[in-house]
DNA sequence: TACATTACTGACCAATCAGTCAGTAATATC
DNA sequence: GATATTACTGACTGATTGGTCAGTAATGTA
């Protein structure tokens, strides 16, 4: 506004319009302390400011969620996806080969979740476990462990139809992972920032991880028989 | 102490004895200050908290440290390993495989840093770039683009002696260093607290890291000449 | 033992922020 | 249009905490 400027008499010309809208505020509120969260971290951000993002007040906040703290839970329990249980659809009816099976697990995971502002999620649950033990307990029982399920299963059907040689499926499975929570968590971090070196492309990497591990773990041609 | 305990004349029994040890001081602040942010991130610690574990008053701290905020710089910088110089040694004199080096730079790696407290600085950093982007670009420019430099060496090397086949290196040293920093986020972390399942085992990872990756980029046997 | 120097302390201050609540205005109902 | 209901607001408060500084005691010097 310019200087001088004077309050002409109806509304001011930017006066926000305050709304009724009591369905679409919950997940508004999620929305943005998601983003704040993963931005600055819990601590860092100021409840008003989540309510500024959601365009709302703080009052307004206060008025779905009773704390800071239980907005987190909400933030962490509402993103949680749970197309993980559509993963396991995906790989028990899948006919083709394990390393096909592979491939499309991974890119999956990459398009509904790592590309998606859900996968905020890592970096602030890798920031704050430590801060929210309990939030952190939930998050390995409905995340964590349903997904190293899901790909120890894509691995020991590999291994079952002799397609991967004999593996150490936990291990391996954190090998595949370590890349996917790299580059999400890249992108929420370093990623984020201006002049940070490091250009992440996350699809080639994607690939490129697939083409070594395939080769990796692939069975050796049978000698005979 | 047992309720009703009165201070019975002299200094009482637990009296901390004032010390004054102007040398000591910085690097105890600065471990203290490390531990701290590391477990509970730089907002949610105070500054009291990190004189207290270093044994001082927070005017202490303020004594050697003009602020929180040039305080996790300090912590920042003065933790920044110039091995990565000696990993260029190692790497310069290596004489034999490259498969070889590689197996021994990220072992080192494990034992000099990984392993160490320093370790921590890669969950700090990731958790609060997005706040401090003038430290992150020093921390990019100080340890991530030389490990990048020393590894994309070693992979260059095995390349050239047809050992490795044809890589795209940037992506191959994402991938390299992808596991690495998952067991160090996950050890200062989802690993620091209980109950969340989940058990990584550093060493058997990198070695399986190893083994898979090594089959993955080796070179195919020659044909003929 | 007396005096000077200075590392260290912790009570204090000002600023910040989570959480509250009396009041406002948008919608529903008649 | 009049009245009732309730989603929403933002000034307020109590607690917390970054940062200060006048004072204290440990050490050095004579």
């Amino acid at each position: 506004m310019p200087a001088g400027s004077l309050p002409h008499d109806a509304v001011t010309d930017l006066a926000p319009a305050r709304q009724r809208r009591k369905e679409a505020r919950p997940q508004e509120l999620l929305d943005a302390a998601l983003e704040l969260f993963v931005e600055k971290g819990f601590a860092a951000t100021r409840a008003e400011e989540v309510a500024a993002r959601a365009g709302v007040s703080k009052g307004t906040l206060y008025l779905y969620y009773p704390s800071k703290e239980d907005l987190l839970k909400a933030v962490i329990v509402r993103n949680i996806s749970h197309e993980i249980a559509e993963g396991f659809g995906i790989v028990n009816s899948h006919q083709g080969s394990a390393a096909e099976l592979l491939q499309i697990v991974l890119h999956e995971w990459w398009q509904r979740f790592g590309e998606t502002p859900a996968s905020g999620i890592c970096k602030l649950m890798m920031s704050e476990v430590r801060n929210f033990p309990e939030i952190g307990r939930f998050f390995a029982a409905e995340v964590i462990e349903p997904m190293h399920a899901l790909l120890g299963a894509v691995l020991q059907r590999g291994i079952d139809h002799a397609e991967f040689r004999p593996l150490p499926i936990p291990q391996v499975v954190q090998l595949l992972m370590a890349p996917m929570l790299f580059i999400v968590l890249h992108k929420h971090s370093f990623g984020a920032c201006e002049g940070v070196g490091l250009s992440v492309e996350p699809l080639r990497l994607i690939d490129t991880q697939i083409d070594i591990v395939l080769r990796g773990i692939s069975a050796p041609p049978r000698r005979r028989a």
